[in-house]
RNA sequence: GGUGGGGUGGCGGAGCGGCUGAACGCGCCGGUCUUGAAAACCGGUAGACCCGUCAGGGUCUCGCGGGUUCGAAUCCCGCCCCCACCGCCA
């Protein structure tokens, strides 16, 4: 959520910002709303303020004369029954007044809240403007020894490969029939090596964040309630997105979801906590199961091990103090761990900045990696695939944004004792099965085997090669 | 699933219709004392929102929502959550 003392204050930075990000939330009306609404709020003070000023007179007058009541001789009591009434009506009469007020406000509120959880995180003015994906700016690529993206995998390595659904195929490593039979489309039973593998990548990644970068491991629920996934702003803008399990039995409101990353569950953690600011930042890995509908992809990467409902996902977070520099710091570092997991694992891939259009509501600026997958691409004259970078991993800056939606907040010297909403980032460690797609892909030899590469095999009982 | 007990400030814990945004204790911060520290003593210590350039003023919040009342942390209704024991069980 942005911070509307700052949309009123300038209110042109957000329609900017929604503009770039495709957003047609009306922020003028937001402002509408805001202003009556604040206009609501002092009248409907003023006329407490009164109301409790004369409580405080009446009370105790009207205490005193109901004691005299209680004594008083028949012929005195319909005098002091009509005072009393008259002290009882004053405030009573200014008690309409503060409700009506209050139902004004009761009207009003629900829609400008929604309009406020719509309004989108302004980019940052370096991130290029652009409609979607499409738009987004290569940053550089990273290449292992003796091995060149730009050029074909034949060309490397002097044979044509095979894409991943034909290696996990050919391998036994997935089965997808059961899978489907079980699930539905897009779904899948790993199997044999297949399952050990994705263990071993997922077990290495973790290992790396924690051991390597000093992340404190956390499992968290995936099983979340409605205010969690408001909270991380995965709703209501992507509510679609997540699978819903209804609870009807304890009525409506109450309902679950499942979460699509482990963000969710990291970045619930202090929701309405006040942090010390001396136990910043904080540094949280999980690795968990991740469900996603894959709404209005139907069609899209429908072959293979891509684009799925449930996959396993390391991920890591940071939550820091308010502080641009910092943030933009940390964002850098948590690129760098994923380039040095890469880089161990010799895998090609390259850094996208993403364009305005491509950022999503919660980002101020947002980094993809991408590594390079032979089985993907533009065809080649024999109908093979040429090979194509494809998104892995997706480095997100948020500023305040997430945690002022989750009231989360921290405090210490620099803030003056006083509570500051933090700055909170994300970003993937590693997300499989989709991750064994270059793995596969890139490690795979001539004869259709696999060559396990060297950190794995710890992992994989010292296996050297699959098939 | 059953039965019982609870939800008050950073924590513990009073209050059970007005003097209570909340006693008291602990913790934390500042000060006195001390060579320094501890102890002792003194003082301070919730959050949100609105108005105001500042100083300051006001409103709301004792799990959440509604009601009774001139007045609710205190009474009533609904909901949520937590704990204990029993049952079931990965």
């Amino acid at each position: 959520m942005i911070d509307l003392k700052a949309l009123r204050d300038d209110p042109e930075r957000y329609r900017d910002g929604a503009r770039k990000k495709n957003s047609t939330v009306d922020i003028d009306r937001i402002l509408m709303l805001d202003t009556e609404r604040r206009r609501l709020l002092s009248e409907r003070e003023n006329a407490r303020a009164e109301q409790r000023v004369l409580e405080k007179e009446a009370g105790p007058q009207i205490g005193k004369l109901m004691k005299e009541l209680k004594t008083a001789p028949g012929g005195a009591k319909a005098a002091l029954e009509a005072q009393i009434e008259e002290l009882r009506n004053k405030p009573a009469a200014l008690k309409e007044t503060v409700q009506e007020y209050e139902r004004s406000l009761q009207q009003m509120e629900p829609e400008l809240e929604a309009l406020l959880l719509e309004v989108p995180m302004p980019p940052d003015a370096d991130v290029p403007v652009g409609a979607g994906s499409e738009d987004n700016v290569e940053i550089r690529t990273w290449n292992p020894p003796g091995f060149d993206a730009s050029k074909s995998f034949e060309e490397n390595r002097g044979f044509s490969p095979k894409t991943h659904v034909e290696l996990i195929r050919d391998l036994g490593l997935t089965d997808f029939e059961r899978g489907v039979k079980m699930a539905g489309a897009r779904s899948y039973v790993l199997t044999g090596d297949g399952m050990r593998l994705h263990q071993a990548v997922l077990r290495y990644a973790f290992d790396f964040m924690v051991e390597a970068n000093g992340f404190t491991p956390v499992s968290v629920p995936v099983v979340v309630r409605e205010e969690c996934m408001v909270g991380t702003g995965f709703f209501p803008t992507g509510r679609d997105q997540a699978y819903h399990i209804e609870e009807s039995k304890r009525g409506s409101g109450h309902d679950l979801f499942l979460t699509g990353t482990g963000e969710v569950g990291l970045m619930g953690l202090h929701e309405d906590e006040i942090l010390d600011e001396e136990t910043l930042p904080r540094t949280y890995t999980t690795v968990s199961t991740c469900f996603r509908r894959e709404a209005g992809a139907a069609g899209k990467d429908t072959a293979g091990l891509f684009r799925i409902h449930q996959f396993d996902k390391v991920e890591q977070v940071v939550i820091c103090k308010a502080d641009e520099a910092e943030s933009r710091e940390w964002h850098t570092r948590m690129i760098g761990f994923v380039e040095a997991l890469l880089q161990s694992l010799e895998l090609p891939y390259r850094l996208l900045q993403c364009c305005t259009g491509d950022l999503g509501q919660k980002n101020a600026d947002m980094i993809d990696i991408e590594c390079w997958m032979p089985g993907r691409g533009e065809e080649n004259a024999k109908g093979r695939p040429t090979g194509a970078y494809a998104e892995t991993h997706s480095a997100s800056r948020l500023y305040d944004f997430q945690c002022r939606r989750l009231n989360l907040r921290y405090r210490g010297e620099s803030t003056g004792g006083k509570p500051v909403v933090c700055h909170s980032l994300n970003n993937t460690v590693l997300a499989s099965p989709r991750f064994l797609i270059p793995l596969l892909e890139i490690y795979q030899n001539e004869d259709g085997s696999v060559t396990v590469p060297a950190p794995l095999r710890g992992h994989m009982g010292g296996r050297e090669r699959i098939g």
